[in-house]
DNA sequence: CTGTTAGCGCATTCAG
DNA sequence: CTGAATGCGCTAACAG
């Protein structure tokens, strides 16, 4: 009886509705979708045919008030000149798919727009944060610590506050190819860093992938010269000039700058120099796109993906299984391509 | 009397919080919120001092719920692997800062996420969609149609089922390249385009340019050539190879691919063509990538910006004014660059 | 110009 | 294993 609803047609299903067709409580319908307690199988398939029936999808405002749960994280995303798109774009990508494995959405929020991480927190719009490009004394650390969300920082300050850190560990990235390139028997090794820009706000990946060069030509006793250098083959001419000037020339190079790579090898050749059998090139980027390349880079992998999936994880496990704040590195690995060889 | 509140303090403040401490009724909080009906300036001035003592802001949720407005914009972006990331970025930006001027979020939803479109409309996320790269009979266009909420495509597709679209008259930019090159003297132009996945899923941009480039030659009696490109040395390689063998080889390139910028110049040279000496090279691109090159391109710029913030427009407009579906095609404007140069 | 009140749709105690 | 009842916080009639 009365399995006809009497709705209007125009309205969308409600818990309700669903209730009646099926001849149960709402609060039956509410845990057939939950799971939170035990239905028989019996209900449970008329409740699931009710639902297809009414194409029934709860109201997410609905859940949201009644949980106190959006299931929105937010992400915020740097959109400086700065910065490397491609590398960025892996981040969004990373987070967006993995925030969906785990039944979120993400909502995007811009650095510039200053008060907007306090907004969406403070009229819960998200249920965490998961915040990129982090500089080594990011004056929103402060804030993020005192809101009571979730949040996961993609880098590594110089006092994460309790905040939870994931980042690829750029200091041991150097390292492992200055060590790669010494035992090929280059003695002196020249670093063509990020922008100008990024060193001078000191974002936490810029400023470690040098230190780790400069700490490891130290203890191996390499010559070495890093220069800052902006995606243009000007700038990038400039820094050539000046490796080569330099009293004992580098015979191998380490790019940490994803925008010189496709104008790195003309520029050399244009000097003359030809890769690998005159210098050697060792770059620190995304794996996509280092492979890429006619003649793949010597690469230690910027894993994008990983570290994207690790930072939704971390906000994940803080938020249903409360576990506390943590500081993950993801440590590098080598992978070798066509662009070094042994030195002379 | 009684201005002392006796919440928990733990608990954030609710909108009878603000009506107890500013001794008035929830409504008149909500309306000096709103504005949606005249409140005399003194009770205004006691409620927002009671506000700011309480630090309240509104649960998103609880007035979504309320007004079923969710004040949130989904936008669906391509993560593949041929499409610009520097655009794509450019986009993303525009629609994300317009509508925060609009009071609106954003939620970023990825187009391989089949479903996710279908989903965040059913549970009423999003008050309306923006989406990028539409292809010529892009399959999601019916779904779109038959949902409730204004939606706006980025791109023009054969059959727009009543959404609104909003786009580069990219055919319109290759007739204006073509034309300038035309006055110059150029009788034989060779256009470069977008990776060939791209044409063969016939993305609207890449379909519309190549069409009106042409369209010019064909009426301008101007010899022409079309070779889709991939964004890596080897296949721009194979490109010119092509182009140079023809019959009555170039003496102009019109490009619409921005990836190719950084090495275009380095592979024509190593050809022994200097630009604009030997060849006339104009480009199809986003104004800031065009100009900020040592040797700045003549360039059609892709207004980025503008197409971005006219969708978000587009959207608020059907949602607050009602306003009907429309078709808007922003015009080209041809900015001479240093590299071309009057035939022979 | 302001107050009262009935929902918005769902989650979740309590009872059974 | 299921149902009834309450409240989440806010908006927008309706009633002064």
């Amino acid at each position: 009886m009365g399995g006809m609803s009497n709705r209007k047609a125009s309205t969308a299903a409600t818990i309700s509705d669903v209730a009646k067709e099926a001849g149960v409580s709402t609060s039956t319908v509410s845990y057939v979708m939950s799971g939170n307690r035990p239905i028989s199988q019996e209900t449970r398939d008329v409740v699931e045919a009710a639902m297809r029936r009414l194409k029934y999808s709860p109201r997410s405002s609905a859940r949201a008030l009644a949980s106190s749960r959006s299931n929105v994280l937010g992400l915020v995303v740097p959109l400086r000149a700065d910065v490397n798109v491609g590398v960025v774009m892996q981040f969004v990508t990373a987070v967006v798919t993995t925030a969906r494995t785990h039944n979120q959405d993400v909502l995007l929020l811009t650095q510039d727009d200053a008060g907007s991480i306090e907004r969406v927190t403070s009229q819960s719009m998200v249920d965490g944060l998961v915040m990129m490009d982090i500089e080594a004394r990011d004056p929103r650390i402060p804030l993020l610590a005192r809101l009571q969300k979730p949040a996961v920082l993609i880098g590594m300050p110089d006092d994460p506050r309790g905040l939870s850190c994931v980042d690829f560990d750029f200091a041991g990235a150097s390292r492992t190819a200055v060590r790669h390139l010494a035992e090929l028997g280059h003695r002196s090794i020249a670093f063509i860093g990020s922008p100008p820009a990024s060193l001078r706000r000191h974002a936490t990946y810029a400023d470690r992938a040098l230190a780790g060069f400069e700490d490891a030509c130290r203890s191996l006793e390499i010559q070495d010269l890093a220069v800052a250098c902006e995606a243009n083959s000007k700038d990038l001419a400039k820094a050539l000039d000046k490796i080569f000037a330099a009293p004992h020339p580098a015979t191998a190079l380490l790019v940490h700058n994803e925008g010189l790579l496709p104008i790195l090898r003309e520029n050399l050749a244009a000097r003359g120099l030809a890769i690998p059998d005159n210098i050697s090139v060792a770059v620190i980027a995304p794996a996509d796109v280092a492979a890429a390349a006619v003649h793949p880079w010597t690469a230690v992998s910027i894993p994008a993906m990983d570290i994207g999936r690790a930072a939704v994880e971390m906000v994940m496990d803080r938020l249903s299984l409360a576990k506390p704040a943590e500081l993950r590195l993801i440590a590098p690995t080598l992978s070798e391509g066509e662009t070094t060889s042994p030195a002379r």
